[in-house]
DNA sequence: CTTTATTGATTGAACGTTCAATAAAAAAAT
DNA sequence: ATTTTTTTATTGAACGTTCAATCAATAAAG
């Protein structure tokens, strides 16, 4: 079977495979042997291609927030309006994007996010990351309102989406995105409106 | 040194041993062997106390909620005012408790919440706590608004207060817990105001 | 002398990693 | 076009480590 040119796909396959056992059994059951199973190779090849078990976690928890920031991307990129509210918004959307929320991505997720506290090089991937979206979400914010208010605002929301994420995560039927959205909406319309600029509602019920 | 009556001082030393351990190298590498050595005592007292490891976990986890459901408990216990705001206000103050958000409790409540995602008996732990906050936010609100409007300021409030204190374990510098009650506070007084009752702005600046 | 409390060496299972062996594919040589 | 050689891909058994659990031994207290 060996064929050449294989490294790019048996790395997405154990990837992938990564995704759905942790899905399936948690991080802490998530063995090379199970992984292995779930991407129908042999234990073995996961030292060959990430040089062990922790390149092979760090590389997946790289795809998660890869996928994650290009939904967030192709929103902006995909707006006509070039206001706070939509840029804000569509970080929303991006945040609840379907691919994201469901099924292995969820789960792996908080998994690492949770092992990110112990974790030095998966913690420095968290930190960037959590830092891009709250810079972005100030930055919109500081365009209608006092830049304390625009950190406040910032964290707020940041917060707002991330207790969604949690929670949902560990709602036994999952999240609903479409009621995390709303709810997510809703809590820019009351920022925005406090300062009242860019006051229309027509946002508050696109869902 | 064997004295009678030491189960139940043991047991709060390996409970308490067991988040410091938990706090130091994170659930996964928080072995027996290193509960022990935090608590002064050896490995074996774990399983003649608890049956097993995962009973010292799960002896753990009821006790964080404990700790989190008395701190609630207390705060509502010693209003004078009766209204809503006053209770919503006191349960978000409870979750903010220094004793909970400072040091090991905060990073063995997310290690745990994570945790619980594939252990039945957290999992069932984690979802009666959450179920009580919800209905007690739920039954508050709907004293203002009605059921549905109600619901969903109750599942924004839990949403914005799990994010906080999410976000508050990931920190490197920890939580800032004046900021988080600020935040909690102001977006309560939004969902409040949206519905024009108890509309007096008092609380806001209460920290 | 019985009960309660505790230890620590031992056991067996599970895990990640390594590596010699294997086999297909590609390249080079005839 | 056929054979030989080299490269690439993969396996799976073996190894060493780590861990939770067990239990006989020990010792203080009642």
């Amino acid at each position: 079977m060996p064929k050449v040119g294989m490294e790019p796909i048996r790395r997405q396959q154990l990837i992938k495979a990564t995704m759905a056992a942790i899905d399936e059994v948690g991080l802490a059951e998530a063995t090379v042997m199970r992984i292995a199973r779930h991407a129908g190779v042999s234990a073995g090849i996961i030292s060959h291609y990430f040089g062990g078990k922790d390149g092979l976690l760090e590389a997946t928890m790289r795809q998660i927030l890869t996928d994650l920031s290009d939904a967030v991307a192709a929103r902006r990129h995909a707006l006509e309006d070039d206001s706070p509210r939509a840029h804000i918004g569509a970080i929303i959307e991006g945040n609840f994007d379907r691919t994201q929320v469901t099924g292995p991505a969820a789960k792996t997720w908080l998994a690492f996010w949770a092992s990110s506290m112990h974790k030095p090089v998966l913690q420095r991937l968290q930190y960037v990351n959590d830092r891009r979206l709250y810079a972005n979400l100030c930055h919109q914010f500081q365009r209608v309102m006092p830049r304390a208010e625009a950190r406040n605002a910032a964290r707020g929301l940041a917060a707002m989406i991330d207790g969604l994420w949690l929670r949902g995560a560990l709602a036994p039927e999952g999240l609903d995105a479409a009621e995390a959205r709303h709810l997510a909406h809703t809590y820019l319309d009351q920022l925005l409106k406090h300062y009242g600029c860019y006051q229309d509602a027509s946002s508050a019920d696109v869902y």
